[in-house]
DNA sequence: GAAACGATAACGACGCGTAAGTGTTA
DNA sequence: ATAACACTTACGCGTCGTTATCGTTT
């Protein structure tokens, strides 16, 4: 009766509607990355509304390949060097996917290699 | 003066020769992935020639994005499923790079974002 | 009084890098 | 008696998955 936004999640309701697992939360919870916005009195993670939009952060981040400790950053000061660091993380992106695309190459000549043995007997 | 082939390496020489460090040549020692062909009475690790061969191979299966077990299931059972062993790793990998890409994207699009939001005002 | 759900603790996985401490001598 | 090299633990890293054990009850 206290706040107009009181609609609470517990960490198995806010994980399937963020997509993630509670071992996640609780993961993300002692990184210090996600901490719930209370704690109920048997201690269980009491998630809002407003704590969704920061985890969707923290998985889009995520999916762009910033290690967790950089998320922190990223999230905590504002986003200094926001362009600087997508650009080199883009940059190390590429990197990876060219070594990829090198060992899939690589494959492809031993498939092909494997096949053509097989074949002239 | 019993066996032609008696030129035995001793570990730096042969990470050397190989391009791995000697750690590499204890932890596939102990994965059971490369053993020496002998070792010391001091316990020193002994490499012959054809050694190297086998670690190429590893190394080889290594770039191509094989885990080690993997490599060891391998080199052991011959070449039985070994195309379509490639064929799967091969499969993977493509939907790594799949993702590399898609981060790659979704990162020009923030970069885009970024630049077009900071000019308009 | 059981079913569900929550919590913490801690090991596992992957491939070595990197000390730390100690023995050997190719 | 030292340099150089070798050996064996064993922790660290990154992100949770997976038990195991136990308390709570949205």
């Amino acid at each position: 009766m206290k706040d107009a936004d009181d609609n609470l999640f517990q960490a198995r309701e806010f994980a399937e509607l963020t997509g993630v697992t509670v071992r996640t939360l609780h993961h993300y919870d002692r990184l210090g990355l996600l901490k719930p916005s209370r704690y109920s009195r048997a201690g269980y993670r009491l998630y809002r509304e407003s704590d969704v939009a920061r985890l969707e952060q923290i998985i889009a981040l995520k999916f762009i390949g910033f290690p967790m400790n950089e998320i922190k950053k990223i999230l905590s000061h504002g986003q200094i060097d926001l362009a600087r660091t997508l650009q080199r993380q883009r940059e190390a992106i590429t990197e990876k996917r060219q070594r990829l695309e090198l060992a899939i190459r690589a494959i492809q000549h031993a498939e092909y290699v494997i096949a053509t043995s097989g074949d002239h007997d």
